[in-house]
DNA sequence: GAGCATACATACTGGTCGGTATGTTTCGAG
DNA sequence: CTCGAAACATACCGACCAGTATGTATGCTC
């Protein structure tokens, strides 16, 4: 199954997928260009096109085997905390504390996905609305679960408050990329929390 | 002064506004083509370069002259209610009544912007991110008018909350384009006229 | 009504893009 | 040891793009 072959194959797979990764969060998908990856890479085109069938289709291997992980990495672990509203507060520090000014001014690469290519390409937008199906269903789940645990308030509506919640954090990343500094950033999320813990029993 | 010649003009370089504006919201600034910009309007190139230098000097007109008036429309009007809550709550029930299933795939046409071209253009970015600071500053000044007036609590930061609503607004309107249907928008919208209204005093 | 700047119009360029056609190497199976 | 497919490498193509060089019509000024 596994030669030499086939690991190296699968490492220059591996390098194409990060390398478009960096691309398309630098320059989006459109201005993502196949040649810059390749200097990067040191990969050839040959090769690149051995590996994926068209630039559409590393795109969607980048939606697939990056940007999915890295989204789920980012409220997965909320499910796990003993309070829902203590855990979401915690992930929410630790993405101010580790946002880098780069991060910052380039954005979050799922909601730069969605704005550039959500109207245009349905390939796309079918990842990317799946991907946001499952973290809104995510957050949703976890609000009716601090409801039963009497960790949340009982009269607040577990969908229409996670898909509010989910919506301020990208809102929040996104409108940092306007303002340069991480003020209005911090701003947005101390008041996110300020929300959260609003919703506490 | 205004003379047939100028009148002519004036309305060849507002054609030209409009079109940039549409082709933009469309496609994007980068994504904006110049030959589909002329082939719409019946405008040729020649014409284009007397009255933009560039390509980004259009965009930046389109900016100034469209997009800006266009943001303040939103926010403006909130400072003339007699209560803020109310008048902000109006405001968003009238976005959520107006807003076309294109509008809604399309996106916000300033937040559009922000997401692409604040990493990589100066230009763009100095004058969103002025168009953001003044649309914060409005809403922390509502937010104190409202405290003034003893409409809005008395515990909560007037700049953070500003910041946090500003933020879930082009939030709830990003995400709205990965979910094809309204729903996914009309939640978060609710979600925030349950934030706005705790705020009251 | 001569002259001249304004307001266009046309044709073209260099460069980049995604994509492809056609080699060439290399490892592993038989 | 062979041979064949997997895994690349190179060279090239046509399309599109922003931008420019150059030409021209028009209407206001004097």
């Amino acid at each position: 199954m596994s030669s030499a072959r086939t690991e190296a194959a699968d490492q220059t797979r591996a390098r194409l997928l990060e390398a478009a990764f960096a691309e398309i969060h630098r320059n989006g998908f459109r201005g993502a260009s196949l040649d810059a990856i390749l200097r990067e890479t040191g990969v050839t085109k040959g090769a690149l096109y051995y590996h994926f069938k068209s630039k559409a289709e590393l795109g969607y291997a980048v939606v697939d085997e990056i940007i999915r992980p890295f989204v789920e990495a980012n409220w997965k672990p909320v499910m796990q905390a003993d309070n829902i509203i203590d855990g979401a507060i915690a992930i929410l520090h630790a993405r101010v504390a580790e946002r880098s000014q780069i991060a910052l001014t380039l954005g979050c690469p799922f909601n730069n996905l969605i704005q550039e290519m959500s109207p245009v390409d349905a390939g796309f937008r079918e990842r990317l609305h799946t991907l946001l199906e499952e973290w809104r269903a995510g957050v949703a789940a976890g609000m009716r679960l601090g409801q039963q645990r009497g960790q949340v308030r009982k009269d607040v509506d577990p969908q229409e408050t996670a898909d509010f919640i989910v919506s301020a954090i990208e809102g929040c990343v996104g409108m940092a990329k306007a303002a340069s500094c991480a003020t209005f950033y911090q701003g947005g999320m101390r008041g996110l929390e300020q929300y959260l813990n609003q919703l506490r029993a």
